[in-house]
DNA sequence: ACGAAAAAATAGGACTGTCAGATTTCCGGG
DNA sequence: CCCGGAAATCTGACAGTCCTATTTTTTCGT
């Protein structure tokens, strides 16, 4: 005897092949009773459903019509106040958010959850009227808890390194990786004491991730003089003067441009015997070399993997939660000699890439950083 | 206005759907003038067949709708002997892989490329004309260069940290995290002294994450004495027991299980004095406890991103490429003591996690490694 | 030169599972 | 008894292929 179809199956059952669909796939539109009733016959008669040919069907009957496919929700999760540079932050997201749905056939809207917008279980109901399934979860500060929505309903991308309640998928800038491509160009360039300066507070949110790879490649990096990263719950010109006079770095990292003052006001000329690093563009006004976190392929990325659940009908937490990165960029600036110039001070050969396996790494990834 | 579809392209020209079919595809069935003009007309409209939904429905058509299914490609770079654990990685990759393309509709095929196998232009031919279009490649020694293969029909992703020729997909286990995790539930468990050994080619190979989130750790873990990490071309005894004696870790961390006898050949007793743990799990013979890299799943998600472009059509290599990454887990084993135990030696509190920011870091993530 | 047979070209039907929208069934209140 | 609304169920349309049916064209013997 042939294989059973749905039409077989609803026949026999003396149902619509719809019903028997529904009814497998679990949807509330059928009554419990005939649900049950239809996977019993449906097990009884050995019946598997094909399913690539439910996902051809699937994205058959729904890119039917027009192009409009439905609307995403960007959720923003305020606690107080927003510093300027997370809204700067987040608005760089959506612009990449906003752009993809666009092109996928998605609207966005965005919705502020917290004091100065609706409560959690608002939101809940808002979603549900408006019939919203698909989420991109903004950067939080801190621990967000988002265990309170109807997590059935609704499929979501974190846009940051981690959430545990609910545990979700998420996505990142490479922090690692951008930070070893980077320390590899510099020592391209000719640099041999890197010097890291970094906020506790912004480390711990990153899980050390910049200073990981730092620590790392200043063991590995052949001719680099290490120098102590300046680790401090506050870094201003009071606790980075005495650490750059007494360390000497040739080349400063770190998120504060305000850096590249400090440094003047201790001697250094920049770009010619120092060079200078910020680690985040959004913080620079374009007057020094840069790390681009692509902000606005991190958004596109997000919306891409809520639109592929959605489209596949993937609801609720996913079992395994995973975490999907992108490379930063190095961008070019005044603060940073280009390749192949001359170091400017005695202690450090001119920047040619020593050969062996670091080179072969440095060729892989030297267009990123 | 509406993707063209072979219907409206039929209607268009004033032929039934099948002379447009068959036309497209070649076949001696339809006049040659016929074709020339569906093909015109096909080109102007800017139709494009989706191969997906045409492989359905073929094999729908031939075997009267029995379970079919879509195919996809495993495939293995092997450039001179492979290691018996690369092979057991590989294995375990295969089997996650196997099973969601299984959940999926879809069959896997093993190729093996290099010297025991087939060339690439070879491969080329073969995935052709199978019409296979979706592509897992299985992780490689060195940096492979697969550049050679006709990209604008395939779609893939690498089941490694990294490749640049094609820049494409990446999908690994998430080492940096899962040491940070590992180490903060060290630290809950009371050991202050932990230690690393490393062969220099794994942690070149993994751009040195293991090191990085452990060198950055022991600088923010509270009361940790910082033990030096034992790095080296060759790792065996002789390298292993002057720095075991001199820094005398309270755990060891490391990719050899030999290091527990190691351990007691210079006077250590697991888990009473000493704690042991194995990163690779696939290493173990059960007897330590160790990093599971959650292979399977690893081979599950690259499964699934396959899947997802190929039912969107997006064949190619990507214009941005992404890695996702997947936490590692702790295996218990009796070469560590559980929480809450009483350290072996005077030198270590009692395990208790410190009040903090870091403890709320180890709560959320204190069930994976 | 004509008609029948053969050949070539094109058209039709059936097949899968899904989803939006239509239709039917059910139930309580007026 | 009927109306409104909700719940449950059904209908139709959709993709590309391939086998078969139908139409059109060509061939060929008388």
């Amino acid at each position: 005897m042939a294989a059973p179809t749905l039409r077989t199956l609803a026949r026999e059952l003396g149902l619509s092949r719809t019903t028997v669909s529904d009814a497998l796939c679990g949807s509330h539109r059928v009554k419990a009773e005939t649900a049950a009733r239809v996977r019993a016959a449906a097990k009884a008669a050995g019946y598997e459903r094909n399913p690539l040919t439910g996902a051809v069907m699937s994205q058959l009957r729904r890119s039917r019509g027009q192009q409009f496919r439905g609307v995403l929700a960007a959720v923003e999760i305020v606690e107080a106040v927003h510093s300027p540079l997370a809204q700067r932050y987040n608005d760089a997201l959506m612009s990449g958010v906003m752009a993809r749905a666009g092109e996928l056939g998605f609207n966005v809207e965005r919705f502020v959850v917290g004091p100065q917008g609706v409560r959690l279980n608002r939101l809940d109901t808002i979603l549900h009227t408006r019939g919203i399934q698909g989420l991109i979860l903004l950067p939080a500060s801190g621990f967000p808890d988002l265990s309170a929505l109807s997590w059935h309903r609704y499929t979501a991308v974190y846009a940051d390194y981690f959430i545990d309640h609910p545990p979700l998928h998420c996505v990142c800038s490479d922090h690692y990786r951008s930070m070893i491509a980077l320390l590899r160009e510099l020592h391209a360039r000719g640099y041999r004491r890197p010097g890291l300066f970094m906020e506790i507070s912004l480390s711990e949110r990153l899980q050390f991730r910049w200073e990981g790879a730092f620590l790392a490649l200043q063991k590995y990096l052949p001719e680099i003089t290490e120098v102590p990263t300046l680790r401090s719950r506050n870094i201003n010109f009071e606790t980075f003067a005495p650490w750059f006079r007494k360390h000497d770095p040739d080349v400063v990292i770190g998120h504060f441009p305000d850096a590249m003052d400090w440094m003047s006001a201790c001697g250094a000329k920049l770009p010619s015997t120092h060079g200078f690093v910020c680690l985040n563009r959004l913080r620079t006004s374009g007057n020094c070399a840069c790390v681009d976190l692509q902000t606005a392929q991190l958004g596109a990325r997000s919306t891409e993997l809520v639109v592929g659940q959605l489209l596949h009908n993937e609801l609720g937490v996913p079992t395994q939660p995973s975490l999907t990165t992108i490379p930063a960029r190095l961008i070019e600036g005044p603060t940073l000699r280009p390749r192949g110039a001359k170091p400017g001070r005695g202690d450090a050969k001119p920047g040619k890439v020593r050969a062996g396996a670091t080179s072969r790494h440095s060729t892989s990834e030297g267009g990123e950083v």
